[in-house]
DNA sequence: CATAAACAGGACCGAGTGGGTCCTGTTGAA
DNA sequence: TTCAACAGGACCCACTCGGTCCTGTTTATG
């Protein structure tokens, strides 16, 4: 349930790892080597957290990216959003395809507000740094680039 | 971000209507009908329903569903877990689709538990008797069966 | 000034998944 | 005995998303 976008996942991972490099620019193929993540796909998620002013980005040769906040600044919620947006295109909201036409008269108008309102809380609330250092002992050896087949993908977040 | 499964909405609406019944058994096509979703998506999520125990199943002719708690009893997690289950096909489980290798040099294994948990806790507080009751002043007349094209669909849970 | 490295910002495609439908039992009240 | 209603599958199609690629534009560097 509650499936988290991989995309978002790979963002959190990348961010992270940048943050390791402290405030020296890095390249989209670097931090590919560093995570295992697929190059263009890095580049596609940093071109997202750039665009959501996440990091800054240093045009040109020898250039790359860097964190734009420190970690603790960073809530994962504004990592997803960066990523997946705020998709607007629920079907209450555009008719879209085919979407409600009764809008005033359906019974859960409205009610998933809070609900979403908790979840959004809930999000905002934990921050990137939570997410880097090791509590639960879990190696960390981030040194050693290339990883080979590393894949982020704790991407779904099951209930009970 | 975040997309709530239509189907796990579609449950709270059923819920939700079915709970306006009293004790009586309803039949799933008089659920349809009033709560305008086709009817055979309505069987399919109180077939989900009543394997989760949400709901009693009175089975042949004058047989019927009837809520097996009352709606405080219900967390929306609980609806949720009914209807998506709780997918534990990550990427990290099992290897189906060219899964992680390397789990325990992951950066961010076990990272997203922190996460997963604040969100369950979020959905675990909120009872569907919280989505039922007119807060927002949105219209409740539900008495009025056959509502033609409604549609539930705040399935988006978008941040920010 | 020429060159190459690296970002910007799209378009594009294929796989996977979930919404939705349908069909065949099985149950049990009338 | 009959029929209404649930049980529990199988099934298909549309849509989304993960992943790749291509063409600019910028800017250190020699
Ligand atoms: S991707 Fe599975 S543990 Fe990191
Ligand atoms: S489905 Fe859009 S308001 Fe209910």
């Amino acid at each position: 349930m509650l499936r988290l976008s991989k995309l978002a996942d790979y963002a959190v991972v990348v961010l992270v790892r940048l943050s390791h490099h402290g405030g020296e620019v890095t390249t989209s193929p670097t931090l590919a080597q560093a995570t295992g993540v697929p190059e263009p796909t890095v580049a596609k998620v940093l071109k997202a957290l750039c665009a959501a002013g996440l990091v800054a980005s240093q045009r040109g040769a020898r250039g790359g990216y860097r964190l734009a906040r420190p970690l603790h600044a960073i809530p994962v919620a504004a990592v997803i959003v960066a990523i997946d947006g705020p998709i607007s295109l629920t079907a209450c909201v555009d008719g879209a395809t085919g979407g409600c036409e009764a809008q005033e008269t359906c019974p859960v108008r409205g009610r998933w507000d809070p609900v979403n309102e908790a979840i959004r809380a809930a999000l905002t609330r934990i921050t990137l740094d939570q997410m880097d250092l090791p509590s639960c002992g879990g190696v960390r050896d981030f040194d050693k680039a290339d990883r080979p087949g590393m894949m982020p993908g704790a991407a779904i977040l099951a209930a009970e």
